[in-house]
DNA sequence: TAAATAGTGTCTATCAGACAATATCGT
DNA sequence: ACGATATTGTCTGATAGACACTATTTA
């Protein structure tokens, strides 16, 4: 057994789960209980199991349900991180996932019986104590969705089912770390919206109300 | 052993190797000689040997090494692939790296004793016939190399070490599959070799002549 | 009526595409 | 001189950024 400890490697998953929360965007953090790195903040994750998971995505989602409690929420694969070093135990894989929740959901993220030590940091300001190369995963995510903005993506993750436009543009600006003009940004919806490549549409009748003059409200297409 | 199969996937990685070759962009595959899928045409590539490599990076340059003989090429990691069926022997999980290559070295990546059944193929029309889930490699490194191109970058590995703008456009060309105005090519590189931002710089005095007017030849920075 | 947020209109500097013009080589 | 390739110049329509303006609600 021994001598085939080094043919098979641990293989995981680690979750970059990512929220706007005021006006930053922010990572959930779990404070390690347990060595190595005992005491330092870690990205939430799961060990491959091949008899449950049909791939590494099914790892994914196993992780949110098991570490969080919360289930069915898409997922983006961002990189492969490998080596023989970068988890004392053994030599290692780790797949890093991205999930985009809306501010109102990543209240539910925080501690709760099944999970303890879940605290929201923000991404431009990360704790100094971080396991493993777990704040290589967080920086490789954040500019990966930051490419995605540029290329003229849209973070629907990250706003609830039924958004304003203005919604959208916060969570982009929060995104991208700086404002963002609000003609420019609507044009080039609008834009967008005519020529059909959108992945949202208007909500037909719905519209946001409560604070001041009634906002359109979008959803996402289908 | 046995009931530790499933707790152990196979790991591998999968080479796309991208070429110009007149003006399509191909890519190498091989014809497997054994089972499982004998006769499909497959990508190079390589179990992960812990004991030997640093890293998958590792991996993928002994791929390089030891199925096509060649080493220290620039390889970019594109995307994991994992699941219990895309390999019929075992749970697996295969990391896709893609390398760039000259058509001039390109030549030299043809059948060999080492290597039987290397083949160019183009990535527009690859055979129908293809292994496991190569095919799905293939699309997604040449959509993240046309991303990359869109977003300003240049694939320097398609060009020899010395090289004009002309060889460079026709690189860029043959990518992202129609042709690219001469002028806007030159003037978008000129201005961002005044901001300093480009991966390459003149080779001073250097000039690649022979054919008509000599062409200020270019190099990769440092 | 004032404050706040939603949504539109306009001006301008900049840029990409198309294409023309010039430069410098081999034959 | 001529053909071929390199390199530069010019015109124009489209676009992004800045910012002013209007609209509709709550308080």
């Amino acid at each position: 057994m021994v001598e085939r400890r080094h043919l098979s490697p641990i293989v995981a998953v680690d979750l970059v789960i990512l929220s706007v929360r005021g006006e930053r965007l922010e990572v959930l953090l779990l404070k390690r209980q347990e060595a190595p790195d005992a005491g330092k903040w870690a990205l939430p994750g799961a060990l491959l199991d091949p008899d449950r998971d049909d791939s590494l995505e099914a790892t994914a989602q196993r992780a949110l349900e098991e570490k969080l409690g919360v289930g069915a929420i898409a997922v983006r694969q961002v990189h492969t991180f490998s080596g023989g070093k970068r988890d004392p135990r053994d030599w290692s894989i780790s797949t890093t996932y991205c999930a985009l929740v809306p501010e109102r959901e990543a209240e539910r993220l925080l501690p709760t019986p099944l999970t303890s030590g879940n605290q929201w940091h923000p991404v431009q300001d990360p704790p100094s104590r971080m396991a493993f190369d777990h704040r290589a995963m967080i920086d490789k995510s954040v500019e990966q969705l930051v490419t995605h903005i540029n290329m003229g993506g849209y973070p629907l993750g990250l706003v609830p089912r039924l958004f304003t436009l203005s919604e959208l543009q916060a969570a982009c600006a929060a995104v991208l770390g700086r404002p963002l003009d609000k003609s420019v940004f609507r044009r080039q919806v609008k834009i967008l919206m005519s020529a059909g490549t959108l992945p949202f549409v208007e909500a037909e009748g719905e519209f946001k109300t409560g604070t001041h003059r009634p906002a359109q409200l979008y959803c996402e297409r289908c």
